[in-house]
DNA sequence: GTGGTCTAGACCACT
DNA sequence: GTGGTCTAGACCACA
C-alpha cells in the first residue's frame, strides 16, 4: 500500500515513485501484471493525475514499468543489467549518507544494521533476489 | 579540501555542509579550531559568500560549528546525543535507498560493502569513533 | 495582524515569526489552515519576499507551520513536547529581563503582573491551554 | 562573578552589562564602591578592553555606574525613578517572551514560576527591594 | 501558482 | 575583518 506523507520534504511523484517500486519487491505487484491506471492511481492516491503520470513516466524511463497505448501499464522484468549512472548516483548517495550517519556518531555497524533491517522489511519476495 | 559539483542536482549550501563535516571527519579541520570564514570559503570555492553562510547557519544549528560574531567561526566538538530527529530522517533515507538499491538488482551484501568502502575512506581520524 | 515595526531593534524576519505565533495563539490561524504565500504575506506587510521565506523556514524548524512545495504553507498543531534547547534559552532570556527588570526597580510582583497582562491579552483562544 | 559565554548570540558588551546589574543585585558590588578598571575587568574577563569600555559607556548611560576622571568607576545609587523607555522596551520583551513560551506549550503559571526562580536566585541583597 | 536556490550588492553590529 | 540582515531579481522544481 502506496502512502504519501504529505509532510515529508519529498516532492510527491517522487514517493509514488519509491511506493511502486516498495509494492514490487514486497510481490504485490508482479512481473507482467497491470497497476492501477494513471486516474484509477490518482484517486486511491488522493492526488492530481498529473503528478501520478510524471512519476509513471520516470518509472517507464527506469524501465520499471511499461504503458502499452490502449491496453494499460505493466510491471516490466526486473532488469539484470542495472544502469550504471543510476548505481552511481546511489553510491555517491550512500556515501554521503555514511557521512552525515558518523557525524551522529553512529558506528559503521549500526549504519549496517539499518540495512539489513530495511533489507528485511523488504525481502524474501523480489525473485532476482532468490538467485543471488 | 570542499569540491563543489556544479552539475550536481544537490545544492551549493547542502554540498558545502556535506563537504565540511567530511572534513572535519578527515580530520582537517579540528575541534575548537577555526574554519575559513564566510567571505574567504566563498572566494575558495568560488562562490557567493550568502551561499556559504546559509550552509553555516545550517551546520551551526546542528550544532557542527560554533560561530561568534565578529571573530569567526570554530569547530564544536562532537555532539554525543545526536538528535533524534536527525536520526529518524537519515534512517527513512537509508530505508529509501535499500529500496532503489534492491530494485538495481543489488543484494544486502553489496550494500553492506558500500557502506564499509564509504567509512573506510574516513574512518581513523575521528576521535569519537576510537572508543565505540 | 501582523504589524512590522521598522524602527525597532529586532529584525523584520523575527518580528514576522512572533507576528504568526501570536495569531496562531489568537486563533486568527487555525491548525491545518493555510496561511499566506510567501509573496501574499511579503506583499502585505510590505517587504522582501525572501525575508517572509526566512522567517516561515524558521517557523517550520520549530514545527509551527508545514509547508507544502507548490501548494502552499499550513498551520501544525501545537507540538505537546517542546524543544528542551527552545525551553532553556526562553529560561535563560527570561532571567536576564528579571536582572534588568530589578535593576530598575520593579518588584517580583510587578513583573509577574505583566505576565499575567500579556497572557492574557492571548489566552482563551489556543486550544492547548483549555487543557492544563 | 561574571562569566562570559562565548558561544551565546548575546554579545560580549551586553553579557558583561548584565553581569555587573547581577553582580550588584547580588550585593557583590555596593553603591559608591570602586569596580574594577576597564583594564582590570578586560584582564579578568580575558576580553579586549575595546568590549568592556563599551559595556561600561553604555552603563554609565544608564546611570548605573558613574566614572571619575583619574579615580575610577563607581556603583551609583540605583535610580527610583526609572526609565520610561527602558520600562516600555521591557515590558515588550517580556510579551513577545510570554507569547515564545505559550507555544511551547507553557502555562502562565509556568512562566511565573521561572520569575520567582529568578528574582529568588537574587532577591535579598539589593537594597531598594527592602523596602517595597 | 507555490516554495527553494542562487547571485549581487548594500548596510549594520560586533570585536 | 567578522557574521547578520535586507533587498532585488533571476531561475528552477513541484502541483
Amino acid at each position: 500500500m502506496i502512502i504519501i506523507d504529505k509532510s515529508s520534504m519529498r516532492p510527491y511523484y517522487e514517493q509514488i515513485i519509491l511506493g511502486i517500486k516498495e509494492d514490487i519487491l514486497h510481490g504485490i505487484y508482479l512481473p507482467g501484471e497491470k497497476i492501477p491506471s494513471v486516474r484509477e492511481m490518482a484517486s486511491l492516491l488522493l492526488m492530481n493525475p498529473n503528478t501520478v503520470s510524471k512519476a509513471y513516466k520516470a518509472l517507464e524511463e527506469q524501465e520499471v514499468i511499461i504503458t502499452v497505448r490502449g491496453k494499460g501499464t505493466f510491471v516490466n522484468k526486473v532488469n539484470s543489467q542495472p544502469d550504471q549512472r543510476q548505481l552511481k548516483q546511489l553510491k555517491q548517495n550512500m556515501s554521503e549518507l555514511v557521512i552525515e550517519a558518523l557525524y551522529l556518531n553512529l558506528s559503521e555497524a549500526d549504519i549496517k544494521a539499518w540495512v539489513t533491517e530495511a533489507a528485511q522489511s523488504i525481502g524474501g519476495h523480489h525473485e532476482t533476489n532468490k538467485f543471488k
